[in-house]
DNA sequence: AATCGTACGGAGCGCTGTTCCGCTTAGACA
DNA sequence: TGTCTAAGCGGAACAGCGCTCCGTACGATT
């Protein structure tokens, strides 16, 4: 359970690699992915900091200058699990024949994903403030929601919801999916679904007005 | 906006009232109170509890013996909003001809109550820790909430969702209701309460398998 | 007026995420 | 192989949080 496979090496951002990166720079920066993935599994994603370098042997400085910020940890630590989240977006288009059963089957995998890794759904419906955990999210899963949001139920024009919208409001849903009270976030999430795929396109709206 | 209505006085609690309460300790209830509700308005619900004590111009001790946990503070604060909600659940009923419209129109009140309280959501979405308010709007709304269920989808019997298990769903999907972002947690709410109409006894389930 | 215990104030504790800076050492070059 | 420099490191320190503790003040009762 301690490998975490990350972008290999390369990818020096810009455009001239000034220099390759010191050989401890990048076993640090492997022991604290590898102590975080460790931490985070037993302890949830809202672990202090201080205990993961601990764990990864290391000083405070180290972790704050391989990550800046603690959402961006939590980022680098699920990135492989996102880009399969992404993946699985154009496969179940192709391998069902329903796009709205494509859908429902990827936003469960959604939940799945937010709800075993305890604490992660706050994370993600925290404020823009947050950042970098927000923004990769939204950059790399919006796009594939949009897909299979278009093949269920039209396109973004015909006023349905936008999958950024939609994946918030799953994200939201999976707060809390694990503690010991009987809510169900998976069983909330299918029937927000249910929901888009059944009001989907702007029809008759009218959400009501507040009683008090 | 200083004007928190309250329970008026008494209600001691268990059954002999051993004494009255002191004069200043009434007060100070009442000004923390205020303080809390003016506070909250600027600050959000998140607010420090020092700001608080501060506005009212009582320390730190005094905050606490009131009030013995911040969410209690904030479940005080908001007690006749959260009463006004449930009245407005039979009321809606009676007056709304179809069943399921009283109930988007309750879940559209809850989630105004929730959004204009910025920051109310998350702390009722909190774990089962959080305690007070949690159990407090559970235990007034909860009902409120199952008769509108019973009303428009049937007995709990019958499969349907259990009103906590919606509240929870409404209150999470409200949290960042009113961020920059264009995230709108009114239409997200609604949907769910579409989906819930929608296939709201058990029927066919099958919510799908995750992808990755 | 004297008493007594309820209620008060706010310093202080333990926890968090994050910053800062002096020291260490990897690795290029001669 | 020795030297030198800047990339990288460790961890004390800071600010801000919820909450506790305890000596002190004062409202109510006699």
């Amino acid at each position: 359970m301690t490998t975490t496979p990350q972008t290999p090496e390369p990818a020096p951002g810009g455009q001239a690699p000034r220099r390759a990166r010191r050989a401890d720079a990048r076993r640090n920066e492997q022991a604290l992915l590898d102590a975080a993935a460790a931490v985070f599994v037993t302890h949830g994603v809202d672990a202090p900091v201080r205990l993961v370098a601990a764990e990864a042997g290391v000083g405070m400085g180290t972790i704050y200058r391989h990550f800046p910020t603690r959402p961006e940890l939590v980022v680098a630590v699920y990135r492989h699990q996102v880009e399969a989240l992404a993946e699985a977006g154009p496969a179940l288009l192709a391998e069902e024949a329903d796009p709205g059963q494509a859908l429902r089957r990827w936003a469960a995998g959604f939940v799945e994903f937010l709800v075993t890794k305890h604490g992660l759904a706050g994370v993600l419906g925290a404020d823009e403030g947050a950042g970098a955990l927000h923004r990769y999210f939204v950059e790399r899963l919006a796009p594939v929601c949009d897909a299979l949001l278009d093949a269920a139920v039209g396109p973004l024009e015909s006023g349905r919801v936008p999958g950024v919208m939609l994946m918030r409001g799953i994200g939201n849903l999976s707060i809390g999916g694990r503690d010991g009270t009987g809510y169900d976030a998976a069983r909330m999430a299918d029937l927000l679904v249910s929901g888009v795929l059944a009001r989907g396109s702007a029809r008759d709206a009218e959400p009501g007005a507040e009683p008090g």
